[in-house]
DNA sequence: AACCTAGCTTTAATTTTAGAAGTCAGTCAA
DNA sequence: TTGACTGACTTCTAAAATTAAAGCTAGGTT
């Protein structure tokens, strides 16, 4: 199976997957969320190659996580921005940054977050609209859609 | 630069992109969530290679994320089971499907959450803890470092 | 006139990955 | 007691992705 596939599962892990789902392009998220907007800033803050840069801006225009705006017309000059889709994905850097701080990190916070609502320096959390507590691996339960399951019972079923 | 050097940067997003920032480790993440601990159920589940799989699977052991037990001496078999640090990535992974169910899928909800404390079918979301609302994008603000602003200062000298 | 900048694209070499096939230890069934 | 089978891999080779370096375009600056 190639990585296409991924994006054709019932699955909308598999499908965000392999959108997102590779180091370059969440690097390049971070930096949208750090507030830059140009390719040789891109280039300069993940060290990633042009080469590279312009495809994943590419990829993730055309699936609109990004737009692409015209800053300036003469010299043309041009800036990428999150869509709301691409804005939506906050949770994700987010839940990367705070398992590397635990993980991985050195003790230091590199990234800090401040809540514009009530202006503390906070690190959120996941919890349960339901019952407002904080809700992780250990207090939840998947529960399996019809086709998904299905999908799931033939894969199984390969003898 | 190589994806090696992504891991010794002071960004944690950046040393957790280089470790679990991949396709297939996702998806190998998302079948440990479901309850999958074996192999050939990982190889048939996901439809990646055994040898992708076999890599995959000792760069997590290596980390921490997961640990390798056997579960029958004789013959010897093994699985694999999320360790705390892995289990600590839920929030990852449930932002990412959160984000492919909003952004990328069909209507459906192919994994529903069940929130054990309270029974409720829920999908979770980041709040502050401080004041207890939602958080997202728009009312957040990110603060770096003084080790991370220098690292990015000193990138974006390269005149 | 000569050089600089931003935003890319092209090319060639290198590295990584995919898929198929093979291995190995042990079990089971005849 | 041979022969097929299972689980958990490893090896091999072709295909694909990534890198570094250079080049290009459309202007701007000294």
């Amino acid at each position: 199976m190639g990585r296409a596939a991924l994006s054709t599962q019932i699955c909308t892990v598999a499908r965000a997957a392999a959108l997102v789902g590779d180091e370059w392009t969440i690097m390049i998220l971070r930096e949208m969320f750090l507030g830059t907007h140009r390719f040789d800033d891109f280039l300069r803050q993940t060290g990633m190659s042009s080469h590279l840069l312009s495809q994943r801006l590419k990829k993730l225009e055309t699936a609109g996580v990004v737009r692409r705006a015209a800053y300036s017309q003469r010299p043309p000059r041009y800036e990428y921005r999150l869509t709301e889709m691409g804005r939506a994905l906050w949770p994700v850097v987010i839940s990367l940054k705070q398992w590397g701080d635990r993980w991985l990190g050195d003790g230091e916070t590199p990234i800090g977050l401040v809540h514009k609502g009530c202006g503390a320096v906070t690190e959120p959390r996941m919890t349960c609209p339901e019952c407002g507590e904080p809700m992780d691996a250990h207090d939840s339960e998947a529960r399996l859609s019809q086709g998904f399951y299905d999908e799931r019972q033939r894969a199984g079923k390969q003898t």
